[in-house]
DNA sequence: AAGTCAATCAACCGCATTCAA
DNA sequence: TTTGAATGCGGTTGATTGACT
C-alpha cells in the first residue's frame, strides 16, 4: 500500500482533509495555534517535508515539526509516519519466513509487546508486526488452528527451562527470553514441584507472566483456547478492579456475594475468558456454561463478539497478560495457567492460607486461564460445601471466610451451570488445551509427562499448521485420565481430613464450571462407575468423570 | 461486469510513562 | 513534590485492494 495518497497534492492542506473536527490530543484542542491539523493519509509532499525536517533537526521534538516546517500534522502523527514509513533502513515488503518464525517465537515469549518484538526485527516496525500478527491470528482462528506451532512452544519451553536451570530464574543471556517486569522466576515452578506438599498455598505466587507462559510448558498451542479476552493491560487492570471491586473490597469483610447475581456470572464468565477454537456455537454454549444468556451483551463486553465468537477472535492473545509487578501476588490473578498439570496440582491442592482470602476470593484480576478457573471453581464450590461448617476447624484456612456468602455464588453457578451440555465442548480437550501436547497425537490426557519430557526430544514437533482437533484426541486410544491424584494432586487426599473434602469440592466445582462433556471421554477408562444420580448436579454429565463426581470413590 | 467479502495496511486514538520545569 | 508536555505503546478503525461469487 502506498504510504501516501494523492500524489498530486501539495501535501499541505486539502479541503476535504482539514475541515473535519479534530479532537485527539495532538490537535491542541482542535488546532495548533488556530491551524487545523490534517489527518488521514500522508501525501508525498508531506513526507518530503517531514524527511527534510528530520534531516535538519533530527528525530524527536515532534510537536515542533508543525511549527518549524509548516506541516499541518500533529507531533504524534509525524512521529508515527517517520517511524513506520520514512525512517531509513526500513524493510518493506512481506515478512520472510524467518521473520515470521521469529515473530511467532517472540510473541510466544513477549505477548503483544510489539515494540519489543520490533527491536528483534531490524527494519520492521511494531505496527507491521502487530498487523501481521493480528492477521495471522484471524487466519488461524478462522481455520481453527492453534496459535503457536508446537515447536515454538517447545522451543520456548526449552529456553525457559534452560534459563531456569542455569540462571535460577534470572534472565537468560539470550534476549529472546528477556523478561519484562512481570516475569516471575522459573524457579517458582521448580519450587512448586519440589515443595508441592509443603507449600501451604500457591497464592504466594506472583502473577504468572504470560511472557513465560509458553516457555513454562503450557505452551501448547491448544492453550490459546483459554486465552482471556485481550484488553489493554491497563484497562484490564482497571476494569477488573472495577469489576470485582464490589467483591474484592467487600470480600475482606463480608464477601457480599449477594451481589453475585446474574451479571456476576457474566463477569466471571468474562474473567474466565474461555473461548473455543472450533466450537460451532460458542456463544450459546458459553452462555449455557456460564449462565450467560444468548445474546447477552456480556460476551461482547467480554470481547467476544458474535462475529468473532468462535475463537474469541483477535482478542485471544495469550502471553500478553502481563501485569505490573505491583499487581503481583494474588495467585488468582495469574494470567496464565501453570505450565503443567502438576503445577495445576500445586495451585489447586493447597488450601489458601489465612489472610489471603481477600485477594483470592473471586480473583479480582482473573486470568481466565486454567489456574484461575480452577481456583474460582474451588472457591465457589468451597463456599457451598463449607458453608455449613464455616466454623469448623477442619476447614482449610481461609475457607471459613469464603463459606457462607460464597454459597450464594455456588447456588448461582448451579442455576446457570446445570444445562445438560453447558459447553458442548469436551472438557477433556479443555484440560488438554491446558497441558503440553505430545505432538505425536498422543493425548494430553495421557499421564502427564514431566516438564523435562515435554521439553525433551520425546516430543515430536508437528507441522506449524497442525490442527488440533477432536480427531487428534480421538487418535489417542485411551485417555488415561490422570485421576484425582494426578490431575488435582495427590495431596488432596494426603493432607488430612480437610483435603479429601476439598478435593471433592474442587472437582465438583470444576464440573460445575466446565460442563458435562468431560466425563464422556473419561468414561472409556472408568466406565460406568457412576450415574447421574450420584451427582448432585442434576444433569451434570460429570458423573462419568472419575475423580469428579465420583471423587469419593477414588481411594 | 457488478457486487460482496475478507485481508491488509496506514493511521488514529487513548492511555501510560518519562522527564523537565 | 507536583504538574504538564512529550513521547511511546498497544488497540482499534477505516480505507483500499484483491479474490470470489
Amino acid at each position: 500500500m502506498s504510504p501516501t495518497t494523492n500524489e498530486s497534492e501539495d501535501g499541505m492542506l486539502s479541503e476535504d482533509q482539514t475541515d473535519f473536527p479534530l479532537n485527539d490530543e495532538c490537535n491542541f484542542g482542535g488546532s495548533a495555534g488556530g491551524v487545523v491539523l490534517k489527518k488521514g493519509p500522508w501525501t508525498s509532499a508531506e513526507d518530503a517535508i517531514l524527511i527534510d525536517y528530520v534531516k535538519k533537526h533530527g528525530e524527536g521534538n515532534w510537536n515542533a515539526v508543525q511549527k518549524h516546517s509548516g506541516l499541518f500534522r500533529c507531533g504524534k502523527s509525524c512521529r508515527l509516519r517517520w517511524a513506520n514509513h520514512l525512517r531509513p533502513n526500513l524493510k518493506k515488503g512481506a515478512f520472510t519466513p524467518e521473520e515470521e518464525q521469529l515473530i511467532i517465537e517472540l510473541h510466544a515469549k513477549m505477548g503483544n509487546k510489539w515494540a519489543r518484538m520490533a527491536a528483534h526485527l531490524p527494519g520492521r516496525t511494531d505496527n507491521e508486526i502487530k498487523n501481521y500478527w493480528n492477521t495471522r491470528i484471524k487466519r488461524r482462528q478462522r481455520a481453527g488452528l492453534p496459535l503457536y506451532p508446537p515447536e515454538v512452544c517447545l522451543k520456548a519451553l526449552q529456553e525457559s527451562q534452560n534459563s531456569s536451570a542455569f540462571h535460577g530464574g534470572d534472565k537468560g543471556p539470550h534476549d529472546l527470553l528477556q523478561t519484562n517486569n512481570f516475569e516471575i522466576p522459573d524457579v517458582i515452578f521448580d519450587g512448586l514441584k519440589a515443595n508441592q506438599n509443603a507449600l501451604s498455598y500457591v497464592p504466594e505466587l506472583p502473577d504468572i507472566p504470560s511472557t513465560g507462559m509458553l516457555a513454562k510448558g503450557l505452551g501448547s498451542s491448544q492453550y490459546f483456547s483459554f486465552m482471556p479476552p485481550l484488553m489493554h493491560r491497563q484497562k484490564r487492570l482497571r476494569e477488573s478492579t472495577a469489576l470485582f471491586s464490589g467483591y474484592g473490597g467487600s470480600i475482606k469483610n463480608d464477601c457480599p456475594f449477594d451481589q453475585f447475581q446474574d451479571d456476576t456470572l457474566n463477569k466471571v464468565a468474562q474473567s474466565f475468558g474461555l473461548s473455543f477454537p472450533v466450537d460451532p456455537d460458542p456463544i450459546t454454549k458459553n452462555s449455557q456454561c456460564f449462565g450467560v444468556l444468548p445474546g447477552s451483551h456480556t460476551l461482547s463486553n467480554g470481547n467476544y463478539s458474535a462475529s468473532e465468537s468462535t475463537l474469541g477472535a483477535v482478542k485471544l492473545e495469550l502471553p500478553s497478560l502481563q501485569y505490573p509487578e505491583s499487581e503481583l501476588g494474588s495467585w488468582g490473578t495469574s494470567p496464565s495457567p501453570p505450565p503443567l498439570l502438576e503445577n495445576v496440582d500445586a495451585f489447586i491442592q493447597s488450601p489458601p492460607p489465612i489472610g489471603r482470602l481477600e485477594s483470592d476470593c473471586l480473583s479480582p484480576r482473573n486470568s481466565g486461564l486454567l489456574d484461575a478457573l480452577l481456583h474460582e471453581a474451588k472457591t465457589i464450590s468451597s463456599a457451598k460445601n463449607h458453608s455449613s461448617e464455616k466454623s469448623s476447624s477442619s476447614s482449610a484456612p481461609g475457607d471459613i471466610a469464603e463459606s457462607s456468602t460464597l454459597n450464594i455464588c455456588k447456588t448461582e453457578w448451579e442455576n446457570y451451570g446445570d444445562p445438560p451440555s453447558p459447553m458442548g465442548h469436551s472438557s477433556t480437550s479443555r484440560f488438554s488445551e491446558c497441558t503440553p501436547i505430545s505432538a505425536s497425537g498422543s493425548s494430553l490426557d495421557e499421564p502427564q509427562p514431566s516438564a523435562e519430557t515435554i521439553a525433551g526430544s520425546n516430543v515430536k514437533s508437528e507441522p506449524i499448521e497442525h490442527v488440533w482437533t477432536s480427531e487428534v484426541q480421538k487418535e489417542t486410544p485411551q485417555l488415561e485420565y490422570p485421576c484425582s491424584d494426578t490431575l488435582f494432586g495427590s495431596s488432596w487426599l494426603d493432607h488430612g481430613s480437610g483435603f479429601d473434602k476439598d478435593h471433592a469440592i474442587m472437582t465438583d466445582a470444576i464440573a460445575t464450571l466446565l460442563g458435562e462433556d468431560l466425563g464422556s471421554e473419561y468414561k472409556t477408562i472408568t466406565p460406568g462407575t457412576s450415574s447421574s444420580q450420584e451427582c448432585g448436579l442434576g444433569s451434570c454429565a460429570w458423573n462419568n468423570m472419575p475423580g469428579v463426581c465420583q471423587m469419593s470413590e477414588i481411594p
